[in-house]
DNA sequence: ACCTGAACACCGTTCAAGT
DNA sequence: ACCTGAACACCGTTCAAGT
């Protein structure tokens, strides 16, 4: 069960006909065993063995396991592209960079916990991938304690949706038969006057109608801002 | 370094005067270790020896360390208590809502991570927990599919902020001195006309305006439901 | 019934050694 | 310089045994 790649190799230094071991390969190699088999998947022994490799030799390229972690999220955060803003708007600009987040969770769900949790790591990568936010934000005309909190929100949405994504279809939740099942599995159990609101509201839905809808918050999002803009914001620029 | 607590037991039926390990008395040692010393100090072994009892015993009163982490987050979302709703209106109530499950987040900052990620376990828990929001919404005259909607929005808004100030304060971020001083560093390692929106943002921006503003992403929230209501909504009631 | 102890199959990482 | 192997101090969990 360890994998197919290969059997031991001598010490020293590589010989010629064969790639030396290096971060990139190192953490392309992470990636893949994360992407296919899950974080908890993620050893330095295994990956060791993957790569073909003692598992000290890794040592010699990335200081330890929480680098390796660190590096992939620093990774797929290179991979970030949020579409340019042409001429579009500011809140069609949020809306790219938003949905460009969410995709590059959308791509990786096994690194999503990583992606929000290790922000020490992902410091350095998202400061890249938000400035389209932030320009976004700031030719909205928002003044600038406005537009970090607004891209707070916005950054703080697509964690809470990837979230409640990712352990929605790895745990038993968003599955395909049934959520509406789940709830009413949990309402039986209990007596028939508890939860009125709940009931009601999911008594009267469809399967369908219980999907997140990421676009939904974004259109929350936007008008709420446009709302509070009026209040703090001195609005000033950009009509379209 | 194990804990001060006991030596080593003698197999068999608890003496008479010994309170015997309960569920109970287990996850209560272990909410204990986890708040105190972080969710990597939970260990099987750790968790034993701080109840003084072999590792082993704890099977029989748990099936495993995935039922004691779904234990721990069951047991403080049995704390969550959300101000009654009294004559408020609906948006007080959601406010009130949010702010309950954003104590609940700030009062076990290591469980936060298990909290957002474990919807399995939380599922019963936080049905029990988010009725009150439900009623809000549902009072606020909302159909049953923007309910939901609304729901998952708030819901997320306080996942998404509650991991932002969970690994702020853990990792090097919101930390006493100097958010803006680390962006800061962080753009003197880019050329000069890198960043051109955050570096005019952060710039005119005092070290207390960086703390992220729970309240203000009610604020936009709110706003947005309140709007977005108009044009999907068939608003019927509740003036107040 | 409830608790224990040895054992199994893993971990991450240090350190001294090989080439 | 780069890779290795043994060793250390841990893990979660199974299983047979104690009282």
């Amino acid at each position: 069960l360890g994998g197919e790649k290969a059997g031991r190799r001598r010490a020293g230094r590589p010989r010629a006909g064969q790639e030396p071991l290096t971060r990139g390969r190192i953490l392309e190699a992470a990636l893949k065993l994360v992407d296919q088999e899950g974080i908890a998947a993620l050893s330095m022994r295994r990956l060791a063995a993957e790569l073909g490799v003692d598992p000290m030799s890794i040592y010699h390229h990335l200081p330890g396991k929480q680098a390796v972690l660190s590096g992939l999220v620093k990774s797929v955060f290179a991979e970030m592209r949020v579409p340019s803003a042409g001429d579009k708007g500011w809140q069609d600009r949020v809306r790219d960079f938003a949905r460009a987040y969410r995709d590059l969770a959308r791509a990786h769900p096994n690194l999503v916990l990583q992606i929000v949790s290790d922000t020490a790591a992902a410091a350095e990568a998202a400061l890249e991938a938000s400035e389209p936010l932030y320009q976004a934000l700031d030719a909205a005309g928002f003044p600038p304690h406005m537009v970090v909190r607004a891209a707070d929100l916005v950054v703080d949405h697509v964690h809470g949706f990837a979230l409640a994504w990712v352990t929605g279809f790895s745990g038993r939740f968003n599955d395909q038969p049934g959520m509406l099942e789940t709830f009413e599995a949990l309402f039986e159990r209990h007596p028939d006057d508890s939860f009125p609101a709940m009931r009601r509201v999911f008594g009267a839905l469809t399967e369908e109608e219980m999907h997140p809808d990421f676009e939904f918050g974004l259109d929350v999002l936007l008008a709420g801002l446009r709302d509070v803009a009026g209040d703090h914001g001195e609005r000033t620029s950009n009509p379209r």
